[in-house]
DNA sequence: CGATTGCTTGTAATCGATTACAAAAATAAT
DNA sequence: ATTATTTTTGTAATCGATTACAAGCAATCG
């Protein structure tokens, strides 16, 4: 490739035509003549001409990329959405930049200058913890226009949304564990000012008041998503006087944490506790026992918040719904059963 | 955003100096007097000026990202090496796309195209699976020295390489497991041409005969990285005649896999069974029991890998060693004990 | 004092694709 | 046959930063 690069000249020349000709040829292939086509087709791949991305890029004004924020990347929940995403992506001119949010090597970056350097067109958010700051900037510099979020959102901000339908998820949980006959159920939450946190804990708080259920504040544990807030949930639901017979955890890690502690207490599952979590991870079903959860469409989530971001930076035709709210759905395996009377 | 963009020109008329000066005070301060380098530093801040990554990738000739090849994302032991390459990469000017091989919608690029079309300036490899004719596009269009190999990497070829040393990872599950007591040790591999396959079986097998274990060619068990391969060797396990006492697995998923497996067939890990992983990812602590594994720096190989591409791009002072092999640790939990008697 | 060296600066060409504008050619309409 | 319309084409400016080259200027030296 270190031969002097090849250019739309040494195409028009070869083909006989202007490099106009050439440019239209390749970007809207009926603005030009059959003629044309055929001579710019044929001088093409005798030239081994490729494009410059740089050089488009800077007379169209864009980046050809977007970025998508993942809270961590080391929770394989995000993976498949990602994979939804670049699905998408891979059928355009975009290529996809990731970034960890968790990671602190990333975490002073300012985001806006991702824009404002050009380095992106558009972003997808799975991280619903801007910075307010942030939020404003990105309004302040209008290019909130092109942010989408996924999974989960900001409530500062009325930027377009996909995600899933997490109270429905909660609601689906305990009505499982009340026909199992369970009354006594414990939540584990995720961290505080999580909107899926949020969501979850509301839902199931609805479902409970439906089902009217017992109600006691020891029993809304607070977690953070992680294995190990899981595990030292376990502690905590062993020490109580009034202990719950099944938990609703806010992700199969919590649960797969919360197993693990419980087992150390001596408590096994799901004989003595029934536990359900949230997300259907790929391990999930090859945990001991088999975790009964909320599977996500996680697939479809990357999905629709490409197309969404698609038609909002103006590539797609416009989708006019701002929200999108998949269903999720209950999958039932072995860590739940009747309680023991 | 939206307004006329603010340009080199625009900074230089404020700064009452020329482009070139602009220019030269930001990428090279020293070659600029003080007086020129405040009065361009105020007329940027003035004015709000952002640089154009297009306009500079154009003129010069590079793209300002490299991508990233993972086998699978959805494996969370990779994440953690991204998270390493990125932190390096986050101080450079370098932007990083991610591809999952496995992913199908990406399958069918051409990886050279990437570099062809002036999208990336280099290539971290975890995968080692690059098919040889794409392999030898590499070297034809010689971009073969903008490509390193991380984890993983291709015996076809000699391109620079990060790796932990598999084989002493294998030496010490093997050792470990012996010093317990165990004679019956059994292998689940991992997919059949993969190097780390090769290499974590060629180190087990030197172990074994330097130990003088018996040998028995059922005890070699075809895996794949995967859970389910783990929870299928279960049930091969279970039904042989002479039994092994312990399982070194190629990874913690298999690892885990196979517990789940042997539990369904009511074999219990330790007691019954010794299992050791390898990876060391985040749940093998949250397991039942807690899994013994050999650990693998992975930031380390991360880092490792992005140095080494940046300067094999240039980019960095060079540094001669093509092959750096990382030390691997014995992490000793309780999914191995002595067998019994 | 004139010549040499070193430092700083400006001018203008350059990277490669796109597209506004205008002209030319082909087609249709009168 | 002539005009109106549409289609196709080419010319040249443009996007914004970088840098080769030359020139300006001050300090140093014989």
């Amino acid at each position: 490739m270190d031969r002097k690069a090849v250019t739309v000249q040494d195409v028009a020349r070869v083909a006989g035509v202007s490099t106009a000709t050439v440019s239209r040829a390749l970007s809207d292939p009926n603005k030009v003549s059959e003629d044309a086509r055929t001579a710019v087709r044929n001088a093409i791949s005798a030239t081994g001409y490729r494009l410059n991305k740089a050089a488009r890029n800077l007379r169209k004004q864009q980046a050809g990329a977007v970025l998508i924020l993942v809270p961590n990347l080391g929770n394989p929940f995000f993976s498949q959405i990602l994979q939804g995403i670049s699905a998408v992506f891979s059928e355009t001119e975009f290529s996809i930049l990731v970034s960890d949010t968790s990671d602190p090597s990333e975490r002073d970056l300012n985001l806006v200058d991702y824009f404002l350097d050009r380095r992106i067109d558009g972003l997808i958010s799975l991280d619903g913890a801007l910075s307010i700051s942030e939020l404003e900037l990105f309004k302040h510099h209008s290019v909130d226009d092109r942010i989408v979020f996924a999974c989960e959102w900001s409530p500062l901000v009325d930027f377009p949304s996909v995600r899933s339908n997490n109270a429905m998820g909660a609601k689906l949980a305990i009505q499982h564990l009340y026909d199992l006959g369970h009354r006594k159920i414990a939540h584990i939450t995720g961290p505080e000012g999580n909107v899926l946190t949020r969501e979850r804990r509301e839902g199931m708080l609805q479902a409970r008041q439906k089902l009217n259920l017992p109600t006691c504040a020891e029993w809304i544990i607070r977690g953070d998503f992680s294995l190990n807030s899981g595990f030292l949930a376990a502690q905590e639901i062993a020490g109580m006087d009034d202990r719950p017979t099944a938990v609703f955890c806010a992700s199969d890690m919590v649960a797969i944490g919360l197993i693990s502690g419980l087992k150390r207490e001596g408590i096994s599952v799901p004989n003595d506790i029934s536990v359900v979590g949230f997300d259907d991870i790929e391990i999930a079903e090859f945990c001991d026992p088999p975790l009964t959860t909320i599977k996500q469409n996680r697939v479809g989530l990357g999905r629709a918040a490409a197309e969404q971001l698609l038609a909002q930076m103006g590539a797609r035709a416009g989708k006019p719904d701002r929200i999108l709210q998949l269903d999720v759905q209950l999958q039932t395996r072995e860590s739940t059963v009747a309680p023991v009377p």
